[in-house]
DNA sequence: CGAAGGGTTGAGGTAGATCAACAAGGGTGG
DNA sequence: CCACCCTTGTTGATCTACCTCAACCCTTCG
């Protein structure tokens, strides 16, 4: 894990790859030029690296430029639940904006860049470009309405139900944003422990679900990753209905 | 349920009785003026009542003045997740911004008293003041970050946990609004089907714990509600830490 | 080469679901 | 007034989805 703010590695906001993406709002020229002076740097970390840790202050926000991560909380006794996943255009740590204090922790689930931003700051954003904050808010009301999903899913879904769903849900997400592949093929990059920790269930019998979904040819598994075959029977089987989402703001 | 705007039915911005509320931050007298235009109604609801509908598209946002409420979502079959409640100062309609169309249904939980606000208009209330345009974001979060404790809570802790979480989590809510008092205590007016849907169990089961809570003499069931005795018992049994939240904003 | 992380599978246990029956209150219509 | 229904809460009996325990395999890595 390294903090990078040599010109070299660093990926103007100008020519950020993300804003080609057909997900993302276009920006005006204004709007482009503070970002682009709002951004601090970049956080390079290595996939199981710890980006943010509950419980402490921080003084930045994010955005994910490239890789994947998660989000997460523990109990004392080590019960871990996963809440999401973090990819590309997504932003992280605005949960704590009053005192910055997280109430989650972030970890890095692939090689991850980041850019970097100062919470200082973020007034700036909300006073001199309106817009601005609207999509921030924006952003954080998507957060909550897939939190609310995902709070459906593990309260109301059955195991099958359960994975079937988030397979789909992360497929969707992973297709629309660069997508993270591997020889060709869109590779979820998680373990079945990750899986299970999201899903609230227990390792056991995440494989076992795991592999009725892999017999009935809806996904792969891969090494340490799944391969979704049929995003669509997936989100059948969970009763699913994926709202698409073009357009969308980010910073 | 009917739309009430007749000066003789609406509270005043200026005396609004939440203000004096020691858990919400001061307004400037700009920023109580615009509120104070921006709002341009009240929906007097009673209890059972639907108050938005997943799917439909609501041109309105709401602040409750008084009473409960709950935000809750369907599966096809009819299994019901109730995702957080709404309580006094709390914003509702928030989650579809871009494009108004709910993700999840809200329904009165008591008689509910809510303050109406244009979607419209939102785009003002960023340019013209900024402090509220950065409010509205926090609240945004603040909300996301309880439904990442609710999510801990249904992944990962066990009945009796779960309901003491969601316990001691609605009194320390609504001890701090102005609290639903019944007969001097505060009660918390819900049955126990909608604890059931909350903690993502059966109905039978929810009795069962509630049993074992009350026998431990932490709460006593009442008619239709649940009176605390203990909500410090109830967090240590759940493994939770209260946050406190002074000042926090509202609209 | 051993150790550690990831995945797989079977056996047996248990938390919580489902089914069923009943009690108590409130509302409604006769 | 009673007779009826509906909602809410309660409790016991039985069932099952998912958990825990316990192997074992494979690959990677120091």
């Amino acid at each position: 894990m390294a903090f990078v703010n040599s010109e070299h590695y660093r990926v103007n906001c100008e020519q950020c790859p993300l804003r080609r993406l057909e997900q993302f709002r276009e920006f005006t020229a204004k709007e482009l030029a503070f970002v682009s002076s709002f951004k601090s740097g970049e956080l390079h970390s290595s996939a199981g690296a710890s980006i943010m840790v509950e419980g402490a202050r921080s003084a930045h926000l994010y955005t994910v430029l490239s890789g994947w991560g998660f989000r997460y909380k523990i109990l004392e006794d080590g019960r871990r639940q996963i809440l999401n996943y973090i990819l590309p255009g997504d932003l992280v740590g605005l949960q704590g904006t009053l005192d910055g204090e997280m109430r989650h922790s972030v970890e890095a689930l692939t090689a991850i860049t980041l850019c970097v931003f100062d919470r200082d700051r973020i007034y700036e954003l909300f006073s001199g470009y309106p817009s601005l904050g609207y999509d921030l808010t924006w952003i954080a009301a998507r957060e909550e309405s897939i939190l609310d999903e995902h709070l459906l899913s593990i309260g109301r879904r059955s195991a099958l139900e359960r994975a079937a769903y988030l397979l789909a849900f992360l497929y969707m997400r992973a297709d629309s944003t660069g997508a993270y592949t591997r020889q060709g093929t869109l590779t979820i990059p998680i373990t079945q422990q990750h899986l299970a920790d999201t899903l609230g269930l227990s390792i056991v019998h995440t494989n076992k679900t795991l592999r009725k979904l892999a017999n009935s040819g809806l996904i792969r598994w891969l090494d340490r990753g799944c391969e979704v075959l049929d995003s669509t029977g997936l989100a059948k089987i969970a009763g699913w209905d994926p709202v698409s989402e073009g357009n969308r703001p980010f910073i």
